[in-house]
DNA sequence: GTCTATAAAAAGATAGAC
DNA sequence: GTCTATCTTTTTATAGAC
């Protein structure tokens, strides 16, 4: 258990941050130095590449997604419900983590689009035994992938339509009664 | 009804494309230009920037969105089941307009954010008087989401999750059954 | 309307000092 | 490990010919 560099950790995170935040564009070596604290140089040290870069980010994703499904497992409140809430954005590092590699996904990044498939596969195994049937599998992958890209949408947007507390639960209770 | 040049037209065509298939970031003028055929100082009459370029698309979703939901609200079986029909990506005009303005907002696009907000409202309120109450409102649009955003994320992958006719039915059904 | 040529800025990456 | 300086390529945009 090796614990990595505090300067690389902080690069992560500030790529993380602005990938989220201003999207990939913005998200430049140069700025991800800057949001580090550290010179484009430095950056270079850590990260040889934009693409190493990158690929650090989705092992950081894979990781982080393991040990949600593991926390889920263990849930008291059933695991869909738990899946279900844990799929609602509250900034958690596997919630900004996911939003960050989709962005990379969707700039043509095939590693971190199947980062992301194993992440819903990792999902729909943790679901399939705590779900009455296939259809009502994909019905609560679905409202989750659905949670996610309203997060992926709204990040810039003010007021944007996330469901609060009470109606967050409302719907949790109703996808619980119609898929197990 | 004026009817709009061809090569505008091409060229916006061409940018959809790129944004959908590459992403936002191989989307550049030089590439659009050359998708529709035309040089860059051609691109350049009919748009004068890239924010011109960007913001014509965005006028483009808007209209083919209230198209698409004037067509559903005639549907005869039903706007809830044809709403989700509709969702699944086909690769209709709307469809790829609607991914493609999703890569500009998820790229710092505030008016891009702006639109695919006024589309998700109109679908809500389109969907609101065939639903039996808003956390059922909330789960149609949920799993609508959720469908695109497997589309955003799964068309650079071959081997999507994507819902085949059977199962998509079988979904289609159940949500209907839970919330009508 | 459409083209070529070119300017100006920003991007990723290398070299080498400290 | 971290820095500054520099090179190369790419990208947006302008100028002006046809």
């Amino acid at each position: 258990m090796s614990r990595p560099p505090l300067a690389r950790e902080a690069v992560l995170d500030a790529f993380t941050k602005i990938l989220v935040d201003e999207g990939e564009r913005a998200a430049t070596m140069d700025a991800t130095a800057r949001g580090a604290g550290v010179s484009k140089g430095g950056l270079l040290y850590h990260f040889n590449s934009k693409s190493a870069l990158e690929a650090a980010l989705v092992e950081r994703l894979e990781r982080l997604a393991q040990e949600d499904v593991d926390e889920i497992e263990k849930s008291a409140e059933g695991v869909v419900a738990a899946h279900l809430r844990s799929s609602q954005n509250t900034g958690s590092p596997l919630d900004v983590t996911i939003l960050a590699v989709s962005r990379l996904a969707q700039n043509g990044n095939d590693t971190a689009s199947a980062s992301l498939r194993r992440v819903r596969e990792l999902w729909e195994e943790s679901l399939r035994a705590h779900t009455r049937d296939e259809t009502a599998l994909q019905m609560v992958l679905l409202v989750s992938d659905g949670l996610y890209f309203n997060a992926v949408l709204d990040l810039n947007a003010l007021p944007g339509p996330a469901l609060e507390g009470p109606a967050l639960d409302a719907l949790i209770d109703a996808v619980v009664a119609a898929t197990t």
